[in-house]
DNA sequence: ATACGATTTTTTTTT
DNA sequence: AAAATCGTAT
């Protein structure tokens, strides 16, 4: 038996007792909540609840399992069966045993954000756009605005006159390449990521025997990060919860930073309207950081307006003030946080206690450059991603069309890899065997050459005796046989003769083989990249290797939600970086990035750095000037006598 | 016309 | 690091 008194304090203990029905937590930073909500999953389970019964959406795959690992502890194995992760995990999990309902086969692919771009291009073309047309807006934008109308349940005309006015003279022929995108993904069997919300939705409203299979399954609805939801992923939650209206959403209204993703505010804040029954809950004391840190956090959220009365109480004691830290440039940055990095090193603090922060990542280039120079191990947790590397994509996509033979976007992949075979020419390949039963098949048949270039022929043929190796010998519903047998059949060279570090890229191949083994089928390990969890998170050897040797974690803002480290250094916190130039054009980004910042500081438990340079250095050492932050300056207005500022400014030589 | 290599530019944030 | 652009080779 758990003993919730002794282990929860008093506010949390009422949020995972109380009975069901509607429940808002408003958890500040630090409060707990992931705590609260791992209580609430062994509480319910303890009442009798069935862990199949219960949902637990988060906001990464690595949260889930997370909290499912600490509600084991609790009570044991039954935790196992609790349905956890994702949005668009559970959501691919529902659609895969119903998508015929949604005009779609079970075995769909799952595109990333490049394929999704790419097949938008194609649809450009496709719909007759004259190319001379210089201000087309672009693939990636496109998909932007599809994305953003989609996310936010907006009309595409609506969002293209407000956010991109400079393209609405366009609106016809953008109408005109989004409804040509859909009807393709349709055709390809292939969803992209906002299909995985959208068709859920359609399944929940559409059907309403479907509805109410969800309905009854999911007893309790357990949602973390809810300021982060979108109109999509709140009406899902709601059609879910019709019937009893076991919900309990968690969220800090202060920490939405993903509305360029269609995430609204508005979600939190109006759930008791949504809800009428809905009691509110709130986690206010803090156990992360220092008082110091939290005065600095408090005194800069203070200036955003809309957000829900709450006042974050620090338990613990003492602590020391944040550091304001103004350097010359770049290189001076790196140079002071290496230095102050192996100086707390030296004073006994573990180097994964210790992170470095930034808004964007190409703001680390100087720092990685520097911890390289100086022996300093790190991890960069932002950037590519692993299951975005070419090499991966390549060799997983001869897995996509073993799947399903219609993937376009990955045969399309595959074909420009060999000789002779550019954009073009894969395009007719594809048109030629895309109206087969099995292109599969198709691309054997002795025929095809007849329409294509001579120059095609080495190349196709050197395609032809991979795919059949693949397909024949492999048994290709083994991914390790099959990234073995793509290896030897002739990949293993390209790579050599392509990239310098192609060891690496070797090992990468290796490592996704390891990691596939926890898959049962080829389906469910595609998914799973395309949802992009990181890398190896359930690989237990890695992760023994990881603390066997303690690294400096350098992220982005936004990985780091959630986490917490002893240290944390906040780069380039300048004026165009910090808040973001091109992020304050968008409506309410000031707001957003100030949320950021907020973010990054209630990171910190015991130490925070805030440096900022004078000099823009980028390259061609255009020294640029620079301001300190906004976010910085409103913290301390000049009148303010420097003992009494949050921070103490240090003047680095 | 097409492929492909060299060069230049450009980076927000993520499922 | 990757995409977009440009020039040359096939």
């Amino acid at each position: 038996m758990i003993d919730y008194r002794e282990e929860l304090n008093s506010e949390q203990y009422r949020v995972v007792t109380a009975d069901a029905g509607p429940l808002l937590v408003i958890a500040g930073a630090g409060s707990g909540k992931t705590r609260a909500l791992t209580y609430r999953t062994a509480w319910l389970i303890e009442q009798g609840v069935r862990p199949d019964r219960i949902l637990l959406v988060t906001f990464t795959n690595k949260a889930a399992r997370s909290m499912l690992t600490r509600v084991e502890s609790l009570v044991g194995d039954r935790a196992g069966m609790v349905w956890g992760g994702t949005f668009h995990h559970i959501g691919n999990r529902i659609l895969r045993r119903h998508a015929r309902r949604v005009g779609y086969d079970g075995n769909y692919s799952i595109l990333d954000r490049e394929d999704a771009r790419q097949l938008v291009a194609s649809a450009v073309v496709e719909s007759g756009i004259p190319s001379r047309g210089k201000r087309f807006p672009t693939a990636a934008v496109l998909m932007d605005m599809i994305s953003l109308a989609a996310n936010t349940d907006t009309s595409l005309e609506t969002i293209v006159r407000k956010r991109y006015p400079g393209a609405f003279t366009f609106m016809t022929d953008i109408l005109k390449v989004a409804f040509r995108y859909r009807i393709r993904k349709q055709e390809l069997n292939v969803m992209d990521f906002d299909d995985l919300l959208l068709k859920w939705r359609d399944l929940l409203v559409e059907h309403e025997d479907v509805h109410a299979e969800y309905a009854r399954t999911f007893e309790h609805i357990l949602v973390d990060e809810y300021q982060d939801t979108n109109r999509i992923q709140a009406d899902i939650l709601n059609l879910t919860a019709s019937h009893h209206g076991n919900i309990m959403v968690v969220g800090d209204d202060s920490q939405s930073i993903y509305s360029f993703r269609g995430a609204d505010c508005t979600n939190i804040m109006t759930f008791p309207e949504m809800w009428k029954k809905a009691r509110v809950f709130k986690l206010e004391t803090n156990y992360r950081s220092t008082p110091p840190i939290l005065k600095l956090a408090n005194l800069s959220i203070v200036n955003n307006r809309e957000q829900y009365q709450k006042k974050l109480r620090a338990v613990r004691k003492g602590g020391a003030r944040p550091v304001y830290a103004p350097l010359s440039d770049g290189m001076h940055q790196a140079d002071f946080v290496a230095q102050r990095i192996l100086e707390m090193a030296d004073e006994g603090i573990p180097l994964d206690e210790m992170a470095v922060l930034y808004r964007a990542h190409f703001h680390s280039m100087e720092l990685q450059m520097e911890l390289v120079r100086r022996d300093i191990p790190f991890v960069v947790r932002s950037g590519i991603r692993f299951f975005e590397q070419a090499h991966v994509k390549d060799v997983t996509a001869f897995m996509r069309i073993a799947v399903n033979p219609f993937d376009e976007p990955a045969w399309k992949r595959l074909l420009v890899l060999y000789g002779g075979i550019g954009k073009v020419r894969a395009d007719a390949i594809w048109r030629l065997i895309a109206d087969s039963d099995d292109p599969r098949r198709r691309i054997f048949s002795d025929d095809l050459e007849a329409g294509l270039s001579k120059a095609v022929e080495p190349g196709l043929m050197e395609f032809r005796t991979i795919l059949d190796d693949v397909f024949k010998t492999a048994g290709f519903d083994d991914p390790r046989r099959v990234i073995d047998r793509v290896l030897a059949g002739g990949y293993r060279r390209f790579l050599r003769e392509r990239y310098d570090n192609y060891q690496s890229r070797e090992e990468d191949l290796k490592q996704l083989a390891a990691f596939s083994r926890q898959f049962e089928s080829l389906e469910a390990f595609l998914s799973e990249l395309a949802l992009m969890t990181g890398l190896n998170e359930d690989d237990d050897a890695s992760r023994r290797r990881e603390q066997a040797e303690q690294k400096v974690i350098l992220s982005t803002i936004h990985q780091a939600k959630g986490l917490e480290w002893s240290v944390v250094f906040m780069i380039r916190c300048s004026e165009g970086a910090m808040p973001l130039e091109r992020a304050l054009k968008e409506p309410g980004g000031v707001d957003e990035e100030r949320r950021l910042f907020y973010v990054a500081a209630t990171r910190a438990k015991d130490q925070l750095y805030l440096c900022h340079t004078l000099v823009d250095s980028g390259r061609g050492g255009w020294g640029r000037r620079l301001s300190p932050s906004r976010f910085i300056n409103e913290l301390a207005p000049a009148r303010l006598p420097a003992k009494e500022r949050p921070f103490e400014q240090w003047i680095v030589e």
